[in-house]
DNA sequence: AGTAGGCGTGGGAACGCTCCCACATTGGTG
DNA sequence: CACCAATGTGGGAGCGTTCCCACGCCTACT
């Protein structure tokens, strides 16, 4: 092993030991250009031979700039470790962030530990912040602009956010997900929608409703019941809907879990899937893969939500616009049994 | 909202703006020791007013340290979010980190990202390590160590290494899963062990040889099978028992896993769980809950692991000794309906 | 009354780097 | 043969902190 050196080697030594200045030393292990390769293949020795690695800190403190971006993610670790989207999302931020040279830095910030959080984003360890999953009214975002530090959330916080913002088009995927109803010849298309409050429970709920228009079937407020994005709130919900409408023929559910409380509500109480009602859920979760019968949703991407979020913010920190408009996320329809 | 300042106030700007020297204003932020209780409250307010924020960078090259560490978890993403161990982990990591006014950086780093991931840790962007689930063979906690940074490892890489890790008293674990078996009266007691070349599969074995000794039962080789953590493997291994003694009573799984799939071929050969055959499985994870019958299990507390990887790694940053010796922890068995 | 000690304070120096300007040294041109 | 541009180079300045030394002032001693 290398002798542990007390004090670390410093770009100076380094020059000194490659007989050059400070000022070659430094082009060396930068952008390079101009260096005659006497004097590049002699600092590239001394590097070696010394073991030198540039310090971080220094570096930043003239070019005030880290190269890392933070990944907050506003959940308890439960949640964050339980749902195999965050996997995805990560997995998608982590390659395109890798190809762009730059740190991913993973803070995990539950509501308790928000202000050191806020502290530490700001004390300038990183050029830019990806924050997910922050629930409805939370003003983080903005606290971090204000700092000048570039913000791109994934999913909107609250309908009325326009900018800085990645998020899936829930509108688009529901539409997609009646016009396919419609499609199989259900009449009496139902709908199992999210809370209301939700960016995801409200647009999805839109997107029901324009793929109602669109079909030409009408629109019954005896057929929209509202759920918590839970299994049981979804069986719950289904029961209510059999009993005001024993005839209904298609449900469209705002997330897979509920579908699959759906479906289990139906098994209970004697009816075909899809025979006699087709369920079409929202996510395209493992689940929709396991459950009996595997389900029809709306597929959306992780992995690419993760890029674009990546990508949007390699641009506001290029540009330095914090206005750049946010991007919807096309979905598709997976069909499987259910429907 | 704030005015943006074009760039951000500095330590002197506040100094200034307080009426105080720089050395003055930097001792309110810091220790804070001998300062006029009138001078702390003016810079208190030019802080206020200015919104400054101390820039890390600066800090960080005159102190020579950053006051974050880095968790590096050197796992896929999938397996990452899909073990809810790792949940625990970083819980109890967070939790103590937290109280120790430090900054935790979560680093997800699978193989292809080794290379940069090193360099990021030698550059003085954290002040220690804390390094899960790596494979075997490796050698990063060494190389880092190499570059001057205090490392500890949650769980042994090998069973040489006796010190900077915390790992979970195996042996001890699996002891008391055998004296249990004992204890119920069983007299032929097998274990599905794991793989020979894992430190929880090889000690957990030492365990239930140790503890077979303890009671007084003799050992037989024709009741140890080997598995590779997997529900199949444990499946397997159970078919292998039964058929080489149809008479044994007890079985010490090395996880739950593979207890269940134990449990589950009980269950086809006919076999009652516990009067017939009694199983124990090791790690009391959230299936030993929901399995049929529930799981008597040896529990390991992730959240303990993680707290305790945080003091071992703060006494080696305090104290500069990078050869503290490794910490196991004990285990307590938690009994179920399966034995 | 004179002095020793404490407390609070200001500001120089240093941390290790990048930026940039000025200075060779070369080769080619008028 | 003088001149200029291009190329490569060295090193000063400065980034925003903390550390530490030296200085003034006040209090409380001898």
């Amino acid at each position: 092993m290398a002798r542990r050196p007390r004090t670390r080697p410093t770009l100076e030594e380094v020059a000194a030991l490659a007989g050059v200045g400070r000022g070659t030393a430094s082009r060396v292990i930068n952008g390079g250009a101009k260096v005659s390769d006497r004097a590049r293949q002699a600092v590239e020795d001394a590097i070696a031979e010394l073991g030198y690695v540039p310090n971080a800190a220094a570096r930043a403190l003239v070019t005030r700039r880290t190269d890392a971006v933070a990944l907050v993610i506003a959940e308890s670790e439960e949640r964050v470790f339980g749902e195999p989207f965050f996997a995805g999302i990560v997995r998608g931020i982590g390659a395109a962030l890798a190809s762009a040279d730059r740190q991913l830095v993973l803070i995990l910030a539950d509501a308790r530990r928000r202000g050191s959080l806020e502290h530490y984003l700001t004390r300038q360890h990183v050029d830019g912040v990806l924050l997910l999953s922050l629930h409805g009214d939370d003003t983080l975002p903005d606290r971090i602009r204000g700092h000048g530090l570039p913000v791109v959330v994934g999913g909107r916080a609250s309908a009325g956010v326009r900018t800085g913002f990645v998020d899936v088009d829930n509108v688009q995927g529901a539409g997609l997900a009646v016009a396919h109803l419609a499609d199989r010849g259900r009449t009496r298309i139902a709908t199992i929608a999210g809370p209301a409050d939700m960016v995801a429970g409200s647009s999805r709920f839109e997107g029901y409703v324009e793929g109602l228009t669109a079909a030409d079937r009408p629109f019954d407020e005896r057929l929209v019941v509202r759920g918590d994005f839970s299994q049981d709130s979804g069986a719950r919900a289904m029961r209510t809907l059999l009993q005001r409408e024993p005839a209904v023929d298609g449900v469209f559910c705002a997330n897979d879990l509920m579908a699959v409380g759906a479906l289990q509500t139906l098994r209970e109480a004697g009816r075909r899937v899809p025979e006699d009602v087709a369920v079409v859920g929202f996510e395209d979760a493992p689940v929709a893969r396991s459950s009996v019968p595997p389900l029809t949703t709306v597929h959306q991407s992780p992995g690419a939500m993760g890029r674009e979020m990546v990508a949007l913010l390699l641009e506001t920190m290029a540009t330095g616009d914090m206005t750049l408009p946010g991007r919807m996320l096309p979905t598709r329809l997976v069909v499987r049994q259910s429907s």
